[in-house]
Parts: C-alpha cells; sequence; structure tokens
RNA sequence: GGAGAGAUGGCAGAGUGGUCGAUUGCGGCGGUCUUGAAAACCGUUGACCUGCAAGGGUCCGGGGGUUCGAAUCCCUCUCUCUCCGCCA
C-alpha cells in the first residue's frame, strides 16, 4: 500500500499516476486525506486526555503513600471523567482507523513514470526481442500431441487423480521438469543468489502482505479447515520471511532464489489458453526475489530482467521482452516486464517470466524496513521475478525442437537430464 | 490427540500492583589508551503515532477485563518448549 505521508504530500501526483493505471483516484484520495486529518486530530484529543490521567494517577499514588486518603479519593472522582472521554476518543480514532485502512489497502502501486499509457496487453511495449518466431510448418505438432506421442505427459491420468489442469509427468517428461528446476536454481546460484526452501501454505497475513489478499482471494486454494491458502507463487512465502523485519543496510541486496510448486485456481479462464500446457491448476517455477535500497531498485530490476534473458538464451527458445502499460499491470507493481517465449506449433508467444518492482509498496504492508547508512529507518524496495515457470518453456522446447526422430534437448539441460533426445 | 510449563528490548535474562520503556550481561556504536589491534576502562544504544520544536502518547506474544494506576492480577486466543501417544 502507499504511504500516507506520500498521499498528503503529492495528492495530485498521486491521482495524477493512479489515472495511468486506469484508476481514478480522485475520490478516494480525497477521502483518505480527510480520514487521515481526522486522525491526527482524535489522536492528539486521546493524547491530551491520556496526558492527563496519567498525571492524576501520579498524584494520587503520592497521596495514597504519604497517607492523605480523603484528599486522594476526591482525585479519584476527577479520573471517572477522563476516563470516559478517553474511551470516546479511542473508539472514535479505532473506527477511523478500520476505515482508512480498508480503503487504503484498495489503491494500486503507482506506476513508474516510464510505464506506457494504455489498456490492454496491445498496448504493451516490445522492448527486446530474440530469435526467430517462425510460423507454424504444417508438420508442427502442439505440446499436447507429443506428449502423448511420447508418452511424457499424461493430461488424462491427471484429471483422474485430481482434476483438469493437474498433468501427470512420466518418464523423460518428469526428468526433463526435474533437469529444468536444477539449470534455473543453478544458474540462479551463480548470479549470486541465495536457495530457499519455503513452505506451500501460508496464512491470511502473509497472503495479505504481498497483495494477494484481499483482491485476489478467489485465485488462491484455500485449506479452510486451518484457514491456510496453497502459494500461487513463492513470492508469497519468500517475501513474507522478511515481514516485521528491519535490516541493516549492509544486509542489501538480499538475494534469494525459490523453487516451489504453484497453485492457481484460474477462475474463469478457457479455451485455448487452458489447452495442454498453457494454463495449469499445478505448476512448477523457479522465483527470484531481491530486497533493496530504494536507490537501486530500477538497476537491479535490470538485472533481474537480464539474468531472466540469460537463461532463454541458454535454452535456445525466441523470446521477446514487454513493458506492460498501466493497464495491464498487476495491483502491486511499478512496473513490469513480461518475458514470452515463442511456441511454433501454436504459433503464438507464451509468457513464462514476470519480472517486476513493487517499490515501497509491499514492503509497507510487510512493515520492512532498514536501516540506512546515518542511522535513519527507510522502507527497502521489493522485488521478484520468475526465473523460470516451467510449463510454457517445457511446452515451447517441446514445440520448438520437435523433429521427425524426436525431440532435442537443448546443450544446456543435457546435464541435467541425463538424455540428449526425447523419442 | 492428551498432560504440563512458558512468551519481556538484536540476543540472554531480572522484574509479581505505583517513581518501570523496564536491573544486569552479551552484542552494536562512540571515546580513552595503542604505531595498529586485542584487553581494560568510560559513555551510548528499541519501535511507532503526534508536534516546527519543547514535549505528549502507545508498545513487555495478540485481544479483552479489574484498578485512580498493570510487564506484574483475571479471561481469551495464538505460538513455543517438555513428557506421553501417533507418524514420513
Amino acid at each position: 500500500m502507499l504511504s500516507l505521508n506520500f498521499i498528503r504530500e503529492n495528492t495530485q501526483e498521486v491521482i495524477d499516476r493512479l489515472s495511468i493505471k486506469n484508476f481514478n483516484g480522485v475520490e478516494i484520495i480525497a477521502r483518505i486525506v480527510e480520514l487521515d486529518n481526522q486522525r491526527r486530530e482524535t489522536q492528539k484529543k486521546l493524547d491530551d486526555s491520556q496526558s492527563q490521567s496519567n498525571i492524576l494517577a501520579k498524584e494520587i499514588g503520592t497521596l495514597f503513600q504519604a497517607g492523605k486518603i480523603a484528599e486522594a479519593n476526591r482525585l479519584k472522582e476527577t479520573t471517572g471523567e477522563l476516563k470516559a472521554q478517553a474511551k470516546e476518543f479511542d473508539l472514535a480514532l479505532e473506527n477511523i482507523k478500520i476505515e482508512l485502512e480498508e480503503i487504503l489497502i484498495r489503491v494500486p502501486n503507482l506506476p513508474h513514470a516510464s510505464v506506457p499509457l494504455g489498456k490492454t496487453p496491445e498496448d504493451n511495449i516490445i522492448v527486446a526481442a530474440e530469435g526467430e518466431a517462425k510460423p507454424a510448418a504444417a508438420s508442427s505438432v502442439p505440446h499436447w500431441d507429443l506428449a502423448t506421442r511420447y508418452d511424457i505427459i499424461d493430461f488424462n491420468t491427471g484429471n483422474k487423480i485430481t482434476g483438469a489442469g493437474f498433468p501427470l509427468y512420466k518418464g523423460k517428461g518428469a526428468r526433463l521438469q526435474r533437469a529444468l528446476i536444477n539449470f534455473f536454481l543453478e544458474e540462479a546460484l551463480k548470479a549470486g543468489y541465495t536457495e530457499v526452501q519455503p513452505p506451500y501454505l501460508v496464512n491470511a497475513a502473509s497472503a495479505y502482505a504481498t497483495g494477494q489478499l484481499p483482491d485476489k482471494d478467489a485465485q488462491m486454494y484455500h485449506a479452510g479447515l486451518d484457514d491456510l491458502y496453497l502459494i500461487p507463487t513463492a513470492e508469497v512465502p519468500v517475501t513474507n520471511i522478511y515481514r516485521d523485519t528491519i535490516l541493516k543496510s549492509q544486509d542489501l541486496p538480499v538475494k534469494n532464489v525459490a523453487y516451489s510448486a504453484c497453485f492457481r485456481r484460474e477462475a474463469g479462464s478457457y479455451g485455448k489458453d487452458v489447452r495442454g500446457l498453457n494454463r495449469l491448476h499445478q505448476f512448477d517455477k523457479v522465483e527470484i526475489v531481491q530486497i533493496s535500497h530504494p536507490d537501486q531498485s530500477y538497476k537491479i530490476l535490470e538485472e533481474m530482467r537480464n539474468h531472466v534473458t540469460g537463461l532463454l538464451r541458454k535454452l535456445e527458445l525466441p523470446f521477446r521482452a514487454l513493458k506492460l502499460c498501466g493497464g495491464d499491470m498487476s495491483f502491486t507493481s511499478a512496473l513490469t516486464y513480461d518475458m514470452e517465449v515463442w511456441s511454433s506449433a501454436q504459433a503464438r508467444w507464451l509468457e513464462v517470466s514476470s519480472v517486476s518492482n513493487f517499490e515501497s509498496f509491499q514492503s509497507n504492508r510487510l512493515k520492512l524496513r532498514f536501516k540506512d547508512e546515518t542511522g535513519k529507518m527507510q522502507t527497502a524496495h521489493t522485488l521478484n521475478g520468475s526465473a523460470l515457470a516451467l510449463p510454457r518453456i517445457m511446452a515451447a522446447l517441446l514445440e520448438n525442437n520437435q523433429t521427425k526422430d524426436g525431440i532435442r534437448i537443448p546443450g544446456v539441460l543435457v546435464p541435467y537430464a541425463g538424455f540428449e533426445e526425447i523419442n
């Protein structure tokens, strides 16, 4: 969430920048400022009345000790009034705070100055492209048919065990998954990330802190008996490592990488988008997370995008990078790059990574701060990116590397997979 | 799942109704001494809200209560530890 101070001091700028995300903030921001003024006034009244109570309580204590019982009892009568008054202010303050919080969490993050205007994915800007996005050849087979032909992914059995969107990987399919996970983790280690293995279920406080709650709760599986959520991405548990934390400036940047399974309900998806591996309820992903000094976060965002670019190059996949327009960005992000690989048999781009800078939006909710060089408390910036999500990489590898004899495995994966071809 | 014990500042650990935001030790920071360092000694060292400031207010796991006054008493929730049971 945005900080109250920033909203107060930059009211018009906040409204203007929100409009780039196609969010009309005129009324909501005005209400926030109004509530914050009320909060300050009420807080002052409460403080004053408590201050008086404290003084009286001390006096009474002294009187009792001095044996002046009658005088003490007289003072006691005045405190009753003060107490009732304080209770009233306290209640009013509580209500103001609740309303303020409820409104504040519904305001999206401000987009970075470089975010392009736009409403739909068509308005995203291509900032890089490599490799040849060939049109589908007549002989090209989509990955869902290749999966069956070579018996490496069994969608029907996954259907039987659980339901649609939960495929069963078999034989070289399963081994290729494992190879990809290890390849991605090793590359991240080489880039200086520290590997962590997080829980796959999180509590509501964690889901709230990274922004999945309250606005995206329909996208998460919920274990109702224990009130826990299955993670939609490792971003949630990994970023929450640093919830309610004060880091030292020399700890920054924090670089973590985690492999996890991810679970998404994907309510409302249909058609060719969900065919085969294109969109699953359970999938594997290696996620990189960084916590940075505010001055460094955009430099680090580029570093993270370069890391993902390097992975796609090594996998020999045609790809492009998009800078998302205001309308296509997530609620929490200030700047997002999407990375897409070309799927030759489907003749379409598939999103395999999303790299974002959240600036202090998550940190404000997380209460993630650090002491800077001068000992001053500052809010840190958080960033994350997929490096990478497996299913669509798998889809592109199968489709782009198919020959009449089998599927060629990129050289970089062979040591991890232990085979050169699926046939 | 059953029984018991506990939760205090970065950490360890006192405090069981009034002057306690909290003794002390360790750690951190600054200084003296030293060519430098160690040791020793001295000083300093939490967060949040509010205010130009002085100051005021809140916080001893969370929430509620008793009291003029709560870290301290009561209720409740959460978590941790020990023992038993079950188990990868």
